[in-house]
DNA sequence: TGGGATATTATGGGCGTCAATGGAATGCCC
DNA sequence: GGGCATTCCATTGACGCCCATAATATCCCA
């Protein structure tokens, strides 16, 4: 498996530790990355996380835009000015920064999401609260599409 | 790791010195320039930062203007006439010239804010402002795009 | 198929090292 | 000699690294 998927909800310990779950950390191995790479997401009260390959998307998203323009400045401030990478240790452990924990309202639970290339760190219930509302959304779109065809939706649910 | 990530807020102490961020350091050190290259940076009150990455940056963007051009002169002078190479101490540490700081409006804290190949330095005041500016913008940006495409993204978030 | 042996995971804690910071001492220039 | 600046050392608190334990999942073999 090279993709994360699935959700693991786990605490943080007294000196602010959390395992990343053995699943994803097996993802980063192959993707070859020594440490974990993360940023508070643009939109949501959360924390997206991954490797190499989170990292070449950023920095193809930024390279786009022509050097010195407003545009690929404040996408290089709000992506690399927030990014932090984050030491996993001998157990699999990081420490998420406390700005890292203040834009996702996290204590000391976590739950860890998988989205393929990437995954997510939240608060969870926050993260109940986005599930419920992104599923809720998804079957309305759904329903709404398949009255006319369902080429725009070939991996059917996703949950 | 060999870019600039995160943003990294510390104090002067009373003889002006200020720690360069280990993580910047260590870039530094890959990059092999021996010092710190800055200058104010032509449209921010903020001071541009890097090595040899930098510098090679600055002299490819002059370059591509023609030669005694009225434009090749003008940013000739506001780069390389400003720039000033700080000497790094034993610890890491350096001193920003009192131009440096006007330009910055730096008193005794400052915000070092990593930007890929090169970083900034703020007054930590002025640093929340531009950030939360750039994210809003970046935001507004994303949801415009969102509103046309997401019916026919199977990946879901996107960012 | 059950049940015990084994590997792996999540978690807790101790300890040494390093970074950030402050101050002293030394050298240099006017 | 007085001020300025650079180099050196000292402190403190955080962090990285190591080992220990408990709970879980996995495997293996009768």
């Amino acid at each position: 498996m090279d993709r994360f998927v699935s959700n693991i909800t786990l605490r943080l310990d007294s000196k602010g530790r959390v395992s990343i779950p053995a699943s994803f950390r097996s993802v980063l191995a192959r993707d070859g990355f020594e440490g974990l790479y993360c940023y508070p997401a643009l939109d949501r009260p959360a924390i997206d996380a991954g490797g190499h390959a989170l990292m070449s998307e950023i920095e193809a998203l930024i390279g786009r835009f022509t050097p010195y323009s407003e545009e690929r400045e404040r996408f290089a401030l709000a992506l690399y000015g927030t990014s932090e990478t984050l030491k996993i240790d001998g157990e699999g452990r990081v420490v998420l920064s406390d700005t890292l924990k203040r834009h996702a309202g996290i204590a000391d639970v976590v739950t860890f999401v998988g989205l393929g290339h990437k995954f997510r760190i939240w608060q969870p219930g926050r993260f109940q609260n986005e599930l419920a509302a992104a599923t809720q959304k998804l079957r309305a779109l759904k329903t709404g599409l398949s009255s006319q065809s369902a080429a725009c939706d070939p991996s059917g649910a996703r949950e």
